[in-house]
DNA sequence: AGTTACAGTTTACATTTGTAATCGGTCGGT
DNA sequence: ACCGACCGATTACAAATGTAAACTGTAACT
């Protein structure tokens, strides 16, 4: 495994990514049409973030003519996956449920995946442990930590 | 309503307020020993994050004698909330229920906190719509954008 | 009363991010 | 053959963040 290092994207970057992934492939001036009407972006910002995104390994380029085709190098259902866990993880093991829960009740999602995610949980019942403790403590956090 | 600004918690930031939130009230001199314990911080760091905290108001202050006692002056939850859905809103929104599917999968949560997230989706399934489209692309990407 | 030890504040500095102007090369048109 | 439009690269700069030293005041112990 090389690029094991699971790149970085900002807020600002991906926006563009967004692109990128619906489009499958593009080049900067369709980005740049696109991404300044929903934000009020100069071109060059846009370009910069362009930039960012290459060097950083998320996009790939490929020579096309004067200018460039730009390509998803990290799947966007990976970044989603990499961007939620990583928020995840650093809450308290705990509260981690209540917050999805949370989540879910303000999330829009179709039929389908309402149903999906019934599925997975209830999948999951079966060997979900009784109880989660906090981590958010060195030791443990016995008995300083409720609800 | 004053302080409807919803304060930004970095990540460093976020490992303080878990000590503070499980603790309900601390002061500096514990924090410090516990983060000294997790990571390998100066003491000098955990103060300036308790500073910023402090000064960003998320941490309330109460005198006690020559130090302070610090108390969370925003809800664990909510901060947590805000953080995820935060997330969750800047991606596409076709893709979010795949995402949390992924996310469920992989996050350790009590039978509990399972079940009661079935009961959550499964009042939300009659309501649920057919289909969430993408919206990466500003008009609303008809054709181009496929699962 | 003097000194120590620690709490909180100020200052420091590199990196990342948001936002953008400018430069340099080239493709296309006249 | 030349000029302009446009692409990508370089440079810019402020704010946020990670990380930490130095400074200041005062409470506590001797």
């Amino acid at each position: 495994m090389a690029t094991a290092v699971a790149v970085t994207i900002s807020d600002a970057e991906w926006r563009v990514m967004r692109i990128v992934w619906t489009l499958k492939q593009t080049d900067s001036r369709t980005i740049i049409n696109l991404l300044a009407q929903q934000h009020d972006w100069k071109p060059a910002t846009i370009k910069t973030l362009i930039g960012r995104l290459v060097k950083k390994g998320a996009l790939d380029t490929t020579k096309k003519g004067r200018q460039f085709i730009y390509t998803p190098l990290i799947p966007e259902q990976n970044a989603m996956d990499t961007a939620l866990t990583n928020e995840l993880d650093q809450m308290c093991a705990m509260h981690r449920g209540t917050a999805i829960a949370h989540v879910l009740e303000q999330t829009e999602m179709s039929k389908a995946d309402v149903q999906n995610l019934i599925d997975v949980l209830a999948k999951k019942l079966p060997t979900a442990p009784d109880a989660v403790h906090c981590d958010c403590l060195p030791d443990g956090c016995e008995g300083s930590c409720e609800s």
